[in-house]
DNA sequence: CGCGTAATTGAAGATCTTCAATAAGGGTGG
DNA sequence: CCACCCTTATTGAAGATCTTCAATTACGCG
């Protein structure tokens, strides 16, 4: 399982020693700029001005303009999604972000846009080190970091394909609940959805509708246990992975991922 | 638009220098392993048992197993699919590959496996490199690479969620029928796909039957000409672009991408 | 020519969306 | 604290879309 792995870290499924979490009892030194520990970025900007402190609140959004590679932005609290819009306005989320996710300025899918969305009202930590892109480019640390980044996010991508395109939209939602459960619920068991209906639909491809009318069936089979429309416990993760046909996220990976370790 | 670019490239889309193309009329040395022309890897295996050729009879597969990162395929000829399977059998085709296409041994989605997959007989590079890992984990060049083959596949990864999650299923065929006609139909306008309707399906989210029932629909329609089965031409491409709610893919990207440039 | 696989097609059924109406919260001002 | 308003969520019914099942038909290969 341990091999060696070309970007700078073993492979190692339990321990993330060079994931950026954030902890706030943590005792280890926390980044001036955004308070996060243990940030990746840390070190890499002489310049104190390349890195700002930005506040979105709900439904603002940023750019992903193509062709800038060097900018990166990191959730410090909140949630934000990136997502694309077709020409006629359906929209589509690519992937939820959460604390310590670190999204990259160019992903710009086709030549639709792609922008980053805030679900909540978030802080973000807005990195841009174009100007030490000589330095950058030669520097194996530096690399090996974007590379596991890059992986960690094409990994999450490949499983929303699998969900997308070969679950049905019972499972797509009870998998997304037991996913979200297993990423960020608390130790007390209570999980609280960062996202309105719409939102979950442009997540899953569906539509409000349908999401709403599924979740008030999965609240009456008693699988998913629900306090409001935002809340709920999962009385058994057992009963929830028998339901599915993919095995569920390994809880130990970060919070809506993305900005975790290797592979 | 042309900015600078940490994995030791600049972006520039019309040019891709470092790309790997095949280039049977080349005058550029060839790779004593796979006779690609600007082998990405030449160089890396300083010996020669690291690489061997494969050759997969279609529907043959190799596993993707976990904690190899420094393991590739870079396709030769033929065709082949990145795939997962569902406990129930469901199968998934995340991308598809074609000459010059490198796939990373380790992208495991979920605890469900990831293979590749043969479409059509195919001959393959394997690629080992796990023996220098120590000397590549450091060396900038590489790790560039490494990112850029990532990125590349990310990209496309984005645009197949966006795929399945917001297209309906005739705008996915047409749009499938266009991307490939646009990255592997030769000068004189012909077309053939390298896989069948199950593999299509298997790729858009859909079934068979209604693959099937779709392109009699789009061969009545006009929009493409089927000569065959798999033969098709397009007439207008404008026409097929004004039925999509997105833009084509760029014409200059390489082969099902994936082994392209940086963005 | 004959056989086996792949592709096509129609009809029935399941699933998902659309439309419209209603209910539930959340915030604001009185 | 309450009334009001606005947004979000819920729900039923009808319609569209996609799948399933079964029956042909086409194609490739000895």
């Amino acid at each position: 399982m341990t091999k060696a792995f070309p970007f700078g870290a073993e492979m190692n499924f339990a321990a993330r020693p060079d994931t950026q979490v954030l902890r706030p009892e943590g005792n280890g030194s926390r980044c001036d700029a955004c308070q996060l520990v243990e940030c990746r970025f840390r070190g890499y900007a002489p310049q104190k001005d390349a890195i700002r402190q930005r506040v979105l609140t709900r439904g603002e959004t940023l750019e992903c303009r193509e062709g800038v590679c060097l900018r990166f932005w990191v959730i410090v609290s909140g949630h934000a999604a990136t997502c694309t819009s077709f020409r006629d306005g359906r929209r589509q989320i690519l992937s939820i972000e959460g604390e310590g996710d670190t999204i990259c300025g160019s992903m710009a899918t086709r030549e639709s846009e792609q922008r980053l969305e805030a679900l909540t009202d978030c802080q973000i930590c807005d990195i841009d080190l174009s100007r030490w892109s000589s330095e950058l480019r030669e520097n194996p640390t530096f690399l090996a970091m974007s590379a596991r980044l890059l992986h960690a996010r094409l990994v999450k991508s490949l499983a929303h394909v699998s969900t997308l395109g070969r679950l049905d939209s019972n499972e797509r939602v009870t998998y997304f609940l037991a996913e979200t459960a297993l990423r960020r619920g608390d130790t007390g068991g209570l999980t609280t959805l960062p996202m309105s209906r719409e939102d979950i639909a442009d997540y899953l491809g569906l539509n409000t509708d349908s999401v709403s009318r599924i979740l008030s069936r999965i609240r009456k089979s008693g699988l998913f246990r629900f306090i409001s429309a935002t809340e709920y416990t999962v009385p058994s993760m057992e009963a929830v992975a028998r339901r599915l046909p993919v095995a569920l996220p390994d809880p130990t990976e970060p919070i809506y991922s993305a900005g975790g370790h290797a592979s």
